[in-house]
DNA sequence: ATAACTGTACTAAACGAAATAATACAGATA
DNA sequence: TATCTGTATTATTTCGTTTAGTACAGTTAT
């Protein structure tokens, strides 16, 4: 379900949070929709049930899952989520940062802007 | 000269080496212009020399810097730099995907044509 | 020439985050 | 009742980062 790079500098536990994040945000998974137990996607990933918690701690304390003991992990729904100006923020920097270095290795407006098309063309299928 | 979290997650020698490519990126740092030396640097960041160099070697291996024994290392020409496709296909990558975090969030096409604009501005004027 | 600067290299040790291993407890479910 | 679920805890291992200490060779100014 997942492909992590145990030998990556990103710790395993990130790597995971991020794969689930990005499956959420792209609306793969959809709202209240179950993940893997803790134990199912460790047996899975052959890796440690620890690091996987550690991954859905992290989505559940940023508001993307919630869980429930005794039934499972699920997507939470929007309106639930933790949206806040420093996120947005963060986003917006990094994305500056990102476009000054593309635009010094030659990049131009265009490129971007094909890109952000993407972006939105992919929000509006879900 | 530079503003480092030695508490931070991510390395110090990573840091560095963003703050140093981030000022020659905006053209602060001109071409053949010296950098502070490693010593002087250790000096002034209370950082371990070997954690300077690590980043001015890195620097220098991605073609952002080149250094002369006894001399000292300075900003490297634009057109010495490795401008290679995988680059920008990273960086494309990673700006789509902030871009489908941000959507996500309830940012818009504007939010982001406008970083874009500013980007622009920003490289125009150095 | 000499002192003080430069980059570079190397080894050893200390530190800390990440990951594993092994259990354990409590709630839900078939 | 057996088996699933999330959650918690402790100990241990592993590995990258950082520090410390030392050394060598080239450059520069006094």
């Amino acid at each position: 379900m997942f492909e992590l790079d145990v030998r990556s500098r990103v710790p395993i536990y990130e790597q995971l949070f991020e794969k689930i994040k990005e499956l959420i945000i792209k609306g793969l998974l959809k709202e209240h929709e179950q993940l893997p137990s803790v134990r199912a996607l460790s047996n899975d990933l052959t890796i440690n049930p620890n690091t996987i918690q550690k991954a859905y701690r992290e989505l559940e304390n940023q508001g993307y899952i919630y869980s429930i003991p005794g039934k499972g992990s699920f997507v939470a729904p929007l309106k639930d989520r933790d949206i806040n100006k420093e996120k947005i923020e963060k986003i917006l920097e990094e994305v500056k940062k990102l476009m000054l270095e593309g635009l010094y290795l030659g990049m131009d407006r265009e490129d971007f802007i094909k890109v952000l098309e993407d972006a939105i063309k992919i929000k509006e299928v879900r």
